[in-house]
DNA sequence: CATATACATTGATGCTTGTCAATGTGTTTG
DNA sequence: CAAACACATTGACAAGCATCAATGTATATG
């Protein structure tokens, strides 16, 4: 069974419009802070504050070049999140319901 | 492109350990929310609001039968979720990786 | 070394969210 | 119809969160 409150964390860090609008920035691969900032309304301290968050939660990764930090999706991370709703669509057999009428 | 709005708001609807757990209870099939509350620690009206929010995200279906309601997973809601991060970790071709050094 | 650049941290502020007690609504049952 | 049951709604409150301006830190550059 997965841990629900690492879980939990993880589509917490999804479920905001600003950080959907980073990953999709990061599907084309590695980006630095910068060029993200540039294609987005935030200012650059909210910026950093959402790059924590994907960080912290392993959902992003990032990479420090010189001045630069270079951000890019976590393969591992969005495995965990797709595994899990995997699961939870794999119904488990019937036998195992423990369903009974409510009283 | 999906609409980051509402993926959002699915995904916000997931983060939460007790929404979480509740989903897990509807693994085995159809439950109604007494049987629910029954098998967790928050109070009637505390369930009803998140099985609400479950409910407008898409994530969970209800049924109401008489006195009860019985709720159960959405596939459809769960599969969009799914499709959205699959499409996340389909990387574009490279030719369209925009990428530049910095400055 | 002084300045500029890239990013992080801090502190403040308003909005959102999870929670509960109290109450409301609809349904069943005696 | 009255009482009991299952669930939803309301209102209040504290905790959490997104945001920004100001400031700090580390690196590169002239």
């Amino acid at each position: 069974m997965m841990d629900n409150k690492r879980m939990a964390s993880m589509f917490k860090a999804l479920g905001d419009e600003n950080r959907l609008h980073i990953l999709q920035l990061l599907r084309n691969g590695e980006k630095c802070a910068c060029r993200i900032l540039d294609e987005m309304q935030i200012t650059q301290p909210t910026l950093s504050h959402h790059m924590k968050i994907l960080c912290d939660s392993e959902i992003v990764v990032g990479r420090k070049e010189g001045k630069w930090m270079h951000y890019s999706l976590s393969e591992d991370g969005l495995e965990s999140v797709l595994n899990y709703l995997d699961e939870l669509m794999k119904n488990t057999k019937p036998e195992d319901n423990d369903y009974e009428s409510c009283r």
